[in-house]
DNA sequence: ATACTTTGACCCCGA
DNA sequence: TTCGGGGTCAAAGTA
C-alpha cells in the first residue's frame, strides 16, 4: 500500500465524514503509534505495553528518547516499570479516539499481536520470514534499503494512523465492518489515508505496529456493530483489564512462553508460545526488536478448540468477549458478525490463525494456517498432526521449507506475512524457500494446492526496498477460487468467483484495509477486506501496476476513490485488477507489489 | 500454592 | 560425519 506513501492522499480528507481514515497526522499518530507500539512492545506483556503506552503516550509530549526509555524501562523490566492503570486504555483528555477509535474490549495489545496486524505485509522485511517493524511503514518512496534508512523513514513517516470517526449510528459499525449498503458504510466509515506533512520527531517504534488491521479488529468489526463503534466504547466503555488478562490472551488465546533464544542472523530475541490449552498444538514464535516491539509472529499449528472463553477475558475484556460472539455468530452465519469476521471473512485469510479460527469456526481454522492446511485439504482435520506432518512431505516430496522437522510435526508455518501473501483466495502449498542471489531476503515457494493446478508463486522482499513484495506467477489457475473449507460461514463470507460485485451488490464487503493488504496482493484477490472483490483469477486481467498506484498521487487506494468509501465502491475489477499479474502476461515476470512506496 | 517466565542445556535437522 | 543453529525441555526463579 501506499506504494507511494507520500503520495498517500490526503484526498481522504475531503471526506471528513469517513470515518475511518489513515492519518499521518502527528498527533494521531503519535498517540496511536504509541498507542499501538505500546501494545505490540511486549507480547509477554501486552497489558503493561498497552496500559503504559497507551494511557500514557498519547499525548505525544514524550520525547524520542523519553519514549524510548519509557517503552524499555530503562534498564528497568519493561513489564514492571508500568504498572497498569485499572483502567488501561483510559483515555486521555484529548483522546486520541478521535483520530483512532478503538472499540471496546479491544486492546492494542490485541491489535497488535494479532498476526493479521504484525502481516502488514509492509511491516515485514521477508515476506514469510522477515521481520517487518522497521520496515514495515516507509511510506517514503525510494527508501534506502538498509536498516538506518528504514529507520530514519520510521522516524518520517511513523506517523500513521487510523481515524475514526464517530458514527451516530452504531450499526453501521466501525472502520472494518461491512455494511450492506456498501455505499453508505463506506462513506460513513470509510478510511482515509493521510500523509501528515509534519514529519518529525517520530519514534520508529512508533509506527510498526499500526499499520494493519488484524483480525482481532475484524472482530472488533462485529464488537462494534454490536456495541455502539469503536470510538464511543472505547473511550466510554472500555472495560478495566488486568494485566494478567492482557497477557494471557492478548489474542484470545493463552499462550505459555516455553523458551527464548536469541537466534543468528537477528538482534531480536525469540520468545516461544505455546497455547496453554490442553492438547492443543499451536505454537507461535515472537520475535521482538530490542526496544520491545514485535518484530515477527509465526504461528505453527492450529489451534483444535474455540477461542477460550476465558472468564477473565470474556468479563474483563468486551473484545474478547465479542469476538467470540463473534465466532459463534460466524458460525451461525449472521450476516453482520460473520461478516467482521469474514468480512474478514474477506479477511479470513488475513485473519491470523487465532482469528480465523474463532471467525470461522474451530476447524475452519487458520486461513492463516490454512497453508498448511493447506495442506489443509489434504488432511483429515482428525489426523493426528504427526500424521499429517509425514503425510505432508510425502506429498510434497520436498519438505517445505522453512518448515523444519522438529520433535513434533509441523503443520504450519506461516509468517505472518505468509499469511498475507497467502491470502489471494487460493490455497498455497509452500514447498520451499531459498535466498537467491542479488536478494538477502528469502523468496519462499508456494504452489497451488489444486490438483492438477500448475499455478506457482514465489514471494520476496524487494532487496532495494523492504517494503516491496515482489511476488512473481506461474501459470494460471485452471479452476476457480477454492470455496472455503469448513464451515459455510466461512465460505458465505468469502465470495465466490462470481460473486465479485459484494461491494456494490451491498453484500458484506469487508473494511478492514490494511496496508499489507494491499501491499500483498497479487492475484485476484486484493486482500483480506477486499477479498470479497476477488475475482476469479488472473486471466484476462488488467494488470494494476504499481505506477498506477502512484500515478495520480493519491493513496494507492486512490485507484479506488479517494476514500475508503469510494474505494468500497469501486468496481471490484479494479481492485481485482490491481495486484495482478501472472508470468504470462507479457510484463510480468515480476510484479513489485509496493504500495507502501 | 499456583501459574508463568527465564534460561541454560539438550535434541534434532540440515548443510 | 561434523557442526551450526533452531526448537524444546525443564529446573529454577518470579509474581
Amino acid at each position: 500500500m501506499a506504494s507511494s506513501c507520500s503520495s498517500l492522499d490526503t484526498s481522504a480528507n475531503s471526506h471528513p465524514q469517513n470515518a475511518f481514515s489513515f492519518s499521518t497526522h502527528p498527533f494521531m499518530t503519535s498517540s496511536f503509534s504509541d498507542l499501538l507500539a505500546s501494545g505490540t512492545v511486549d507480547d509477554d506483556n501486552p497489558s503493561s505495553a498497552v496500559n503504559g503506552g497507551f494511557s500514557s503516550r498519547r499525548g505525544g509530549g514524550l520525547s524520542l528518547s523519553d519514549r524510548i526509555a519509557e517503552r524499555t524501562g530503562s534498564g528497568v523490566p519493561k513489564f514492571k516499570s508500568l504498572p497498569p492503570p485499572s483502567l488501561p486504555l483510559s483515555p486521555p483528555p484529548v483522546s486520541p479516539s478521535s483520530y483512532f477509535a478503538i472499540p471496546p474490549g479491544l486492546s492494542p495489545a490485541e491489535l497488535l499481536d494479532s498476526p493479521v496486524l504484525l502481516n502488514a505485509s509492509n511491516i515485514l522485511p521477508s515476506p514469510t520470514t522477515g521481520t517487518f517493524p522497521a520496515q514495515a511503514f516507509n511510506w517514503k518512496p525510494n527508501s534506502g534499503n538498509n536498516q538506518q534508512n528504514v529507520k530514519q523513514e520510521d522516524k518520517n513517516y511513523s506517523d500513521f494512523s487510523f481515524q475514526t470517526q464517530p458514527r451516530p449510528d452504531s450499526s453501521s459499525s466501525a472502520m472494518f465492518q461491512s455494511s450492506t449498503n456498501s455505499i453508505q458504510t463506506a462513506q460513513q466509515q470509510a478510511w482515509s489515508f493521510q500523509e501528515s506533512a509534519a514529519k518529525q520527531d517520530m519514534v520508529k517504534p512508533e509506527y510498526n505496529q499500526m499499520q494493519s488491521f488484524s483480525p482481532e479488529i475484524a472482530n472488533i468489526q462485529s464488537n462494534s456493530q454490536n456495541n455502539s463503534g469503536f470510538q464511543s466504547d472505547y473511550s466510554t466503555n472500555y472495560p478495566s483489564q488486568t494485566i494478567r488478562e492482557s497477557r494471557r490472551s492478548d489474542d484470545g488465546y493463552n499462550w505459555r512462553k516455553y523458551g527464548q533464544k536469541q537466534v543468528k542472523g537477528s538482534e531480536n530475541p525469540r520468545s516461544y508460545y505455546k497455547c496453554t490449552f490442553p492438547n492443543c498444538p499451536t505454537k507461535k514464535k515472537v520475535e521482538r526488536s530490542l526496544d520491545g516491539q514485535i518484530t515477527e509472529i509465526v504461528y505453527k499449528g492450529s489451534h483444535n478448540h474455540p477461542k477460550p472463553q476465558s472468564t477473565r477475558r470474556s468479563s474483563s475484556n468486551s473484545s474478547s468477549a465479542l469476538a467470540i460472539q463473534t465466532s459463534s455468530a460466524a458460525s451461525t452465519e449472521i450476516p453482520d458478525q460473520s461478516f467482521a469476521t469474514h468480512g474478514s471473512g474477506q479477511m479470513d485469510s488475513a485473519a491470523t490463525p487465532e482469528n480465523s479460527s474463532v471467525s470461522v469456526g474451530d476447524d475452519e481454522l487458520e486461513q492463516g494456517s490454512q497453508r498448511s492446511r493447506s495442506g489443509g485439504d489434504e488432511f483429515d482435520e482428525e489426523e493426528p498432526e504427526a500424521k499429517r506432518w509425514k503425510s505432508e512431505g510425502e506429498n510434497e516430496g520436498i519438505s517445505a521449507a522453512g518448515s523444519r522437522t522438529v520433535r513434533e510435526p509441523r503443520v504450519v508455518v506461516q509468517t505472518t506475512s505468509d499469511i498475507d501473501i497467502l491470502d489471494d483466495g487460493y490455497r498455497w502449498r509452500k514447498y520451499g524457500q531459498k535466498v537467491v542471489k542479488g536478494n538477502p531476503n528469502p523468496r519462499s515457494y508456494y504452489k497451488c494446492t489444486h490438483p492438477g493446478c500448475p499455478v506457482r508463486k514465489h514471494v520476496e522482499r524487494a532487496s532495494h526496498d523492504l517494503r516491496a513484495v515482489i511476488t512473481t506467477y506461474e501459470g494460471k489457475h485452471n479452476h476457480d477460487v477454492p470455496a472455503a473449507r469448513g464451515s459455510g460461514s466461512h465460505s458465505v463470507n468469502r465470495p465466490l468467483p462470481d460473486q465479485n460485485n459484494n461491494i456494490n451488490g451491498n453484500n458484506n464487503a469487508a473494511m478492514a484495509i490494511r496496508p499489507s493488504a494491499i501491499n500483498n496482493h497479487p492475484n485476484n484477490s486484493m486482500t483480506n477486506p477486499l477479498r470479497s472483490l476477488r475475482q476469479p483469477t488472473g486471466e484476462g486481467q488488467t494488470p494494476f501496476t504499481l505506477e498506477m498506484l502512484q500515478g495520480n498521487g493519491n493513496f494507492g487506494f486512490s485507484g479506488f476513490g479517494n476514500s475508503m468509501g469510494s474505494f468500497m465502491n469501486q468496481p471490484q475489477q479494479h481492485v481485482n485488477n490491481m495486484f495482478s499479474r501472472t508470468k504470462e502476461e507479457p510484463r510480468d515476470e515480476v510484479f513489485i507489489e509496493s504500495l507502501l512506496c
